[in-house]
DNA sequence: ATAATGTTGAGCGAACTGGTCGACAATTCG
DNA sequence: CGAATTGTCGACCAGTTCGCTCAACATTAT
């Protein structure tokens, strides 16, 4: 029932680019420092955003990567789901699954059904934009603490 | 984001007990028959079930496992407690959890915890009582079919 | 005693996870 | 042009987990 470190690391990643929107390209080196994230790990997880279109990328010296569309339309569920491959508790409830012991349905698969679409309602609520003005406000205190 | 079979196994074992339920122990074999689950891999889930208390168990010729108290006394997110640990999508939001990356709060957490209770919400307004009733409505109905 | 049953722990192959590394491609700058 | 900088891709790896098996043992009805 766990989430794995590929979802955690690239949603900090992609927050890390909103929260440089306008500045320019990131280099993966320093997403990674921001964000505790192992470089060459990095590297997969910018990988699956950009095949799946939520970040593109500049070559070369200067180079680095950017966020393909506001922040503010990009939501955390597609994010997820892109990294992550599905947050479907158990298999039978993707589109198209079938419970392979019961013919039609089983007696728990209701349960797990309504769940899951819970799930991506919340996850679907969320937009980067919502992730990076928190982590902001955030920075902004742990900021203020030190400096007293 | 997957429940591993342990759940769905132990599920089902339980719902076979209930539908079984005043008929007396059932036996290993017999739960492992009905509800399509490896006989000698259904031993170490009655074995964490009774660590637990959700079933008591007899030996010897006759033996078998029972259920302890009334399926409608025994909710669904207990019982998947016992065998998956934990419904917890992420490390940080169990109790006592902190995000190891960042002080105080991280920006994704409140998602992830919205999302846990509500999980944990829905798992608990199901009864034990709900599910056997479930499978066996659908049992008749897959008995109706067959007898057309 | 014997047979039927549950109990326990060791172990096993396959898959997955988190991560590293090295060769390569593209681009910029001198 | 060539060197430096950066991203791209795929192989690989150690450790863990998953689903499962098995053998030895404990308990009890007959």
């Amino acid at each position: 029932m766990k989430l794995s470190m590929k979802s955690d690391y690239g949603v900090r990643a992609l927050i890390e680019l909103a929260l440089s929107g306008g500045e320019g390209p990131v280099q993966r080196a320093e997403i990674a420092a921001r964000q505790h994230i192992p470089e060459s790990y990095l590297d997969h997880l910018l990988a699956q955003l950009r095949r799946d279109g939520f970040v593109r990328s500049i070559r070369g010296p200067g180079g680095g990567h950017l966020l393909t569309r506001e922040p503010s339309d990009m939501c955390l569920l597609h994010v997820i789901e892109s990294l992550e491959g599905s947050v479907a508790p158990i298999a039978c409830v993707e589109e198209g699954g079938e419970c392979p012991h019961e013919p039609g349905e089983c007696a728990q698969r209701w349960v797990w059904e309504d769940i899951y679409q819970e799930t991506r309602r919340r996850l679907g609520a969320v937009s980067l934009a919502d992730l990076a003005e928190r982590a902001s406000a955030q920075r902004r205190a742990t900021a203020a603490n030190y400096s007293i």
